[in-house]
DNA sequence: CATCGACGATACTGTAAAGTATCATTCTAG
DNA sequence: CTAGAATGATACTTTACAGTATCGTCGATG
């Protein structure tokens, strides 16, 4: 998961495992990334499920996602430098399936009137892309705690960095 | 750029370039990338003193730095993937260098009263770095024109995402 | 205590790609 | 037009790594 150009050598020195052991439990290299992908995209979904269900409001499912999708953030970090996978169209697929899934929730957030309508979706989705990726970096870097990351990554969303504008300046004015 | 996987062949036939030219021109396999990524940063710099260059204040020179890295883009945006440059003292010292100058003018910044106090300049820091690479990846894909990224960086950056608490929203309450 | 299955270590083969050497060809400067 | 430099094509060597096969050992189970 930290290096997607590990040899099996190394994979096997890491994971205090004889070399030959990889090869009696994964088909091939391939095999065994494909196998890291499918259990980063089922973990990832499974976060997503147990958040979206405890919602009431397409809004409230955004950030219960966003949120879990920074938990799990360790099991599909990898993903993103993995350029074999690319090739196997089941991890391609599921990618683009949790992307639009995304899509749709944002859509609907945006029906509630939570994000704003001069934003194309598009940007939205990219950005919260970004700031999760930005999250789960920083948390791996040990800047941020988890929860501490979950909640800046839902503040940036929602309010920017800046103190214009900012719900939480109005008081202060 | 595009496959920091690709081996000689390839590259060179990228290039409409025979195999052998390549090493006419670099050392080795590592010295082209490392050269690559030399441009890269060094384009990134002059980007950004160009921009800096302009700004009157530390909050203006923020944004324009971030919008002209956005413009960047596709200079860097390898570099992510690529994992063997990391070995390269030489590299590593210049993207520390890069990012603790972006450091330093949020810290100017926010000694304006542009950054929201309660928020750690690391988040500061890494969310700024997600929501360029988000920016360059969406113009990469072709889903959002450079100019326009520019500008929803930095809105997203000042405003979040949300209709709560903007300073646009204001006037439609 | 005996057996079966999993593991580690090791050695071997095949292949893809890096790097080197050579030579004919083409481009360019004078 | 010509000499020298750069290029392309090709062949070769070397290395690193994937994948396979084998064997001795360890550990759990009955």
């Amino acid at each position: 998961m930290r290096n997607p150009n590990a040899s099996v050598d190394e994979i096997a020195a890491e994971a205090r495992v004889g070399r030959a052991t990889v090869f009696r439990h994964f088909e091939n290299r391939a095999g065994l990334l494909k196998a890291l992908a499918s259990r980063a995209i089922a973990e990832t979904d499974r976060q997503t499920r147990l958040a979206a269900a405890d919602a009431r409001t397409a809004t409230d499912a955004l950030r219960l996602v966003t949120q879990a999708v920074v938990r799990a953030g360790e099991f599909f970090r990898y993903l993103d430098s993995a350029a074999e996978l690319y090739d196997e169209p089941e991890i391609v697929e599921a990618y683009q399936r949790q992307m639009s899934e995304l899509a749709g929730l944002v859509g609907a957030a945006g029906r509630e009137g939570f994000i704003r309508p001069d934003v194309p979706t598009a940007w939205v989705v990219a950005s919260i892309d970004g700031l999760i990726w930005a999250a789960c970096r920083a948390v791996g870097d040990g800047e941020l705690g988890v929860v501490q990351a979950q909640d800046l990554v839902w503040e940036t969303i929602a309010n920017g960095l800046s103190t214009e504008g900012t719900r939480e300046d109005r008081h202060s004015e």
